[in-house]
RNA sequence: GGAGGCAUAGUCUAGUGGUAGGACGUCAGCUUUACACGCUGAAAGUCUGGGUUCGAUUCCCUGUGCCUCCACCA
């Protein structure tokens, strides 16, 4: 007999169950088809939220379908712990700066954050019901990580497509070193706009006169007309007299200051993005301290060349104005102090020649939804420079790269050196083009993309024994956020095509972001992170995941507890029926009449249209399908039969148990901890062989199950009962009280027994009736004495 | 500034070129041998303006609001 369900101890148990029978494992030695999965790696950088339950769900369910169709799911999972997020996390969890404890100590801290995260993130992962095979669990700063990358640079490298070239990277002059985007705050300072007259027809405004010494170029816009003739010309700068040309840009604000922009090398991000896009030359004012470098301001502090420089300026009659402005700047959040934009030689990959490929690709892969293709191709399109892979950090994946002390030439590393450090390994032979046995090491590591994208390869082992090369590569699916697809998505469609000719999979799925209530993303500044873990808790796995698959594939969705709730009552509804059944039927056997044909119809139709939705990848309709045709099986069907049932028939016994099953196992995939509960207690070893319901067989829509003129017969009937129902409803009576006798004008082909068992109806007899059913031309006369 | 998405009852949401479906909430009825975490019934809805059409919530344009990504703040 079945008791109550407390999803607290089922679910625990299930999970161990899965665990043991190992259900969720890739079968190496399988022939069955191989469904492959690109998962994305959670960055370890604190703790999950229901946005990750959510987005980590929806991937879920295709992998649960495609395992019931029958595919052998190669279903990995990855930790990111690679990267600015682990590094910030690492340094505030141990209290280090990672600079001051140089690369080999913090990686060796950074394995030991991650080995905590990943207990902790495997915990709720299994929580959650993922059901990736744990045992392929990769890590982006592993030691297969570390080879892939760097094997990826040195076959670029090869293939001439790795290039370096001096690039600006955001620099604090104070600290010395390299900062990211992420490291910056804005501040707003009282700053001098000064305007100066070049000649007679160029006047820039620029709140940065110290770096005339740096101009390259000078912007108009396109559209502006009063500057339109000056385009193509050049002019000299003042004071320091060298010609500069003058050209057209988009990015030139017309009516701001004179409309009149210099591009020095570098003030501002323009400036870097002018100078990469333009091509411009280099002149370079401040160094790596934040000090001038040119001749009469060498040493000065920026601000300091600039009083001097304003004040020559002045003397020579350049200044026309000057005007106080509120100005944003860019601190370093560490030390509150500005960055400044430094010259350092960076590595590239070469792909702009690339973009008829990839747009090519992008068509090729299958988008769901279809729209998000839009974004990638107006990244693909909109590319001005090629890929920059180099950061200045301490903590990533270093380049396997030397440099010749003697004649500068690159030395790479051997592959069978790999993986490489190349502070502390040397070269095996000595440089190719001089002899000399003299290196410098590379100190810069990679770009986190860079290792990102080659999670398809690496999951198939690429850069070590290639095990899964032919069998998981290309994988079948990327499933993905759709605010990573210029980066994540796009990144590995460069890298896998370079390396392996391929598109990396035949389709991507893109999930929207779970929301907080009200409607807003999480993020930790905002205080409104709902934690993954308390969530589980209070609410259990199965709603959770009900709450995932009711949003519409692409979409964003707020968390709402209410779904939480509808999820807990489809839950105590399956149970519910599961134990009637349980207590009802000793065996599934027996002989089906008119109304079980009716509903074992239903049931394939239900199951036809929740298959088709699956197969487009609309879990959400397939979830809904499935949904309904459970609570119209269970207000209905369970309503004709139970007359039976309570009558000792058994009659009823075998339908009622297959299309129970069929409902199991298209919510399944949804919700695999209550499915399982209920199919290991009442159908494994009887109505199916499978060990868990999540290896057992997708049901197939056998058209000769379907028999047309009962399904007639039977929605009549259910349309009878209604209009009885509701007759009861207006006539206050109880839904089970006896009505004397029942006249219907029709014939009710073989029902008459279930109508009278459902609605208690004493006597039912044929003839003439004054109530209409709607929808029908059945009409009714109901005697209740 | 560029690209994309979204707009449907009090709330969350589905769908459709022809009477808009569901859930929560609300109201009313019902102790019905699986379930009051239930059953039955009821009230309540297509963002603004324009176009195509016999007919638009759906297709097109426009406005407004919200969201995401990219760019910008000389």
């Amino acid at each position: 007999m079945l008791g109550g369900y407390d999803y607290r101890e089922v679910e625990k148990r299930i999970a161990e169950l899965w665990k043991k029978e190992k259900i969720y494992d890739f079968d190496e030695k399988s022939s069955r088809k191989v469904y492959s999965i690109d998962t994305p790696p959670p960055t370890i950088s604190g703790h999950l939220h229901i946005g990750h339950l959510f987005s980590y769900s929806q991937a879920d369910f295709i992998a649960r379908y495609k395992r019931m169709s029958g595919y052998n799911v190669f279903y990995p999972f990855g930790l990111d712990n690679n990267g600015l997020p682990t590094e910030i996390l690492v340094e505030k969890e141990h209290n280090v700066v990672a600079e001051k404890l140089g690369r080999e100590k913090f990686i060796e801290l950074v394995e030991k954050t991650k080995d905590k995260y990943e207990e902790e993130y495997k915990k709720i992962w299994r929580a959650v019901g993922i059901s990736a095979d744990w045992s392929l669990l990769y890590t982006t700063i592993s030691k297969d990580s570390r080879i892939a990358s760097q094997l990826s640079f040195i076959e670029l490298h090869e293939m001439g497509r790795a290039y370096r070239k001096e690039t600006p990277t955001l620099w604090c002059p104070k600290d010395r070193t390299a900062v990211s985007q992420m490291e910056l705050q804005d501040k707003t300072e009282k700053t001098n706009f000064v305007y100066i007259k070049f000649s007679k027809d160029v006047e820039i405004a620029t709140t940065r006169p110290e770096l005339l010494p740096a101009i390259v170029a000078i912007f108009v816009n396109p559209e502006d007309k009063k500057h339109a003739k000056l385009v193509g010309k050049q002019v000299k700068v003042p004071l320091f007299g060298n010609e500069v040309g003058i050209m057209a840009d988009q990015r030139v604000d017309p009516t701001k200051g004179t409309g009149m922009v210099m591009c020095c090398t570098f003030g501002d991000q323009t400036d870097i993005e002018w100078y990469k896009a333009y091509n411009l030359s280099l002149r370079i004012a401040i160094d790596d301290s934040g000090r001038m470098t040119v001749e009469g301001y060498r040493g000065m502090k920026p601000k300091e060349a600039r009083q001097k420089i304003v004040e020559e300026l002045k003397k020579g009659g350049y200044v026309t104005r000057e005007q106080e402005i509120d100005h944003d700047i860019k601190v370093h959040e560490r030390c509150k102090n500005e960055i400044e934009f430094i010259v350092k030689e960076q590595w590239y990959i070469r792909y702009l020649d690339l973009k008829d490929e990839l747009l090519r690709l992008g068509k090729q892969l299958r988008w769901h939804p279809d729209y998000m293709h839009h974004r990638y191709d107006n990244w693909v399109q909109g590319l001005q420079w090629d890929w920059g892979i180099s950061r200045q950090r301490f903590f990533g994946i270093p380049f396997p790269v030397w440099y010749c002390k003697n004649c500068g030439e690159v030395k790479l590393a051997d592959r069978d050196q790999l993986p490489v450090n190349p502070l502390v390994d040397k070269p095996k032979l000595g440089c190719a083009k001089c002899g000399s046995t003299e290196f410098v090491p590379e100190a810069d590591v990679m770009d986190t993309w860079a290792t990102s994208s080659l999670t398809p390869l690496i999951n198939a082992r690429w850069a070590t024994d290639k095990k899964y090369m032919g069998k998981i590569y290309p994988m079948s699916l990327r499933p993905q956020a759709h605010d990573i697809i210029t980066f994540w998505l796009f990144t590995t469609i460069v890298k896998c095509y370079l390396h392996t000719k391929k598109l990396p999979w035949a389709e991507a799925v893109i999930s929207g972001h779970g929301l907080d209530p009200k409607g807003k993303p999480m993020h930790k500044s905002e205080g409104n992170i709902i934690d993954a873990d308390k969530t589980l808790e209070k609410f259990g796995a199965d709603p959770v995941r009900y709450w995932a698959s009711s949003s519409t594939l692409g979409e964003d969705s707020s968390f709402q507890e209410k779904d939480m709730i509808s999820g807990q009552r489809l839950v105590n509804k399956l149970w519910n029926v599961a134990k009637f059944i349980d207590q009802n039927c000793k065996t599934f056997e027996s002989k089906p009449k008119e109304i079980d044909r009716w509903i074992t119809a239903r049931s394939l139709y239900a199951l036809k249209e929740a298959t088709e939705l699956f197969e487009n990848f609309n879990y959400s309709g397939a979830k809904r399908v499935a949904e309904e045709f459970f609570w119209f099986f269970s207000d209905n069907y369970l309503e004709f039969i139970k007359y039976r049932i309570y009558g000792k028939d058994s009659s009823a016994n075998a339908t009622l148990g297959y299309v129970f099953l069929l409902v199991l196992k298209m919510l399944a995939p949804f919700m695999p901890f209550a499915t399982e509960e209920i199919y290991q207690k009442l159908f494994r070893g009887k109505l199916d062989k499978a060990v868990s319901i999540h290896v057992s067989a997708w049901p197939t829509f056998d058209k000769k199950w379907v028999d047309e003129p009962s399904l007639k017969k039977g929605d009549m009937a259910q349309k009878v009962i209604e209009y009885i129902r509701q007759w009861k409803h207006n006539n206050k009576m109880a839904l089970n009280a006896e009505l004397k006798e029942l006249v219907v004008s029709e014939d009710l082909g073989g029902l008459e027994e279930d109508v009278k068992g459902a609605m208690n109806i004493g006597r039912l007899t044929r003839g003439s009736g004054t109530l209409t059913v709607p929808e029908t031309e059945i009409h009714l006369e109901i005697k209740a004495e």
